[in-house]
DNA sequence: ATGTCTCGATCCTCGAGA
């Protein structure tokens, strides 16, 4: 089963980079993150029509998370994490298919840090780590994919000492991560590639994606149930150069006999 | 290189968020 995570800046704006993408690719379950679109502006039809079933979390404007699969309709397990009733951020979306746990997830971004944000980004991920140790010793498969925007180590980043103080790298953002996996969760894309720099995010801007000034913040991490199935991950990194593509490029994990 | 992109409100341009 080949699991995907791809953060698309606007589902709508990215429809024939979505497509055109599933449609070379295939993946079994793909994880999406920023939507941008409200409940009932999601491409529904269009999606059908390229072979998948959907379940989606929108909101106007910002935000917004869905989960497809080939084989059938997510049983969907979770919508949004508890622990904050004050927030209405579609962020969290969460089911199963063909006996795979899927947790798609798009993290707050947390900038500017400090400051609020990068209040609710700490807090966000307190929650989330709290609805991780929940999945992480199930018998069965557990994946959770999604933009973490969290660069976990300087390996991951193009210029880590003109990225320290920001959101995506701060000490507290990055020992929140080493917590998480501590739980017992594998970081596929490393776990594969020790020692590699692989990145999964390139600005707009300055030329990033010319001059490979990228950034790896996109990961599916494993519990030890998938991670003993797991037999490659890689990014899709040549969809970044697409025309009128997103600033992400889709990245994955294949696990065996699922 | 205050650089690019999207959405939404308001108006046909700008601010917010990333």
């Amino acid at each position: 089963m080949k699991i995907a995570t791809y953060n698309v800046n606007s589902v709508n704006a990215r429809l024939p980079v979505l497509l055109r993408w599933l449609a070379e690719t295939r993946p079994d379950v793909a994880c999406l993150q920023e939507l941008k679109a409200v409940q009932e502006k999601f491409p529904t039809e269009a999606i059908r029509e390229a072979g998948y079933h959907a379940i989606w979390h929108g909101q106007k404007a910002w935000n917004g998370v869905a989960i497809l699969a080939r084989a059938g309709e997510p049983a969907e397990t979770g919508r949004g994490l508890p622990g904050d009733p004050d927030d209405f951020h579609s962020r969290y979306l969460e089911g199963t298919v063909g006996g795979v746990g899927v947790g798609c997830l798009y993290l707050p971004n947390g900038n500017p840090a400090p400051g609020p944000k990068f209040d609710y980004k700490l807090r966000w991920m307190d929650r989330f780590a709290a609805r991780a140790a929940e999945l992480v010793a199930s018998p069965d498969p557990v994946v959770l994919a999604g933009d973490y925007n969290v660069i976990p180590e300087e390996l991951d980043v193009y210029d880590p000492a003109g990225w320290e103080a920001d959101a995506l790298f701060r000490p507290e953002t990055c020992e929140a991560y080493r917590r998480l996996l501590a739980q017992g969760w594998t970081d596929a894309l490393r776990h594969l590639n020790p020692g590699e720099r692989v990145f999964t995010f390139w600005d707009y801007t300055a030329g990033a994606w010319r001059r490979n000034a990228g950034l790896r913040i996109d990961h599916l991490l494993l519990n030890p149930a998938a991670a003993g199935r797991l037999v490659a991950a890689g990014v899709d990194r040549h969809v970044r150069g697409w025309e009128k593509t997103s600033d992400h490029a889709p990245t994955w994990v294949e696990l065996r006999d699922v």
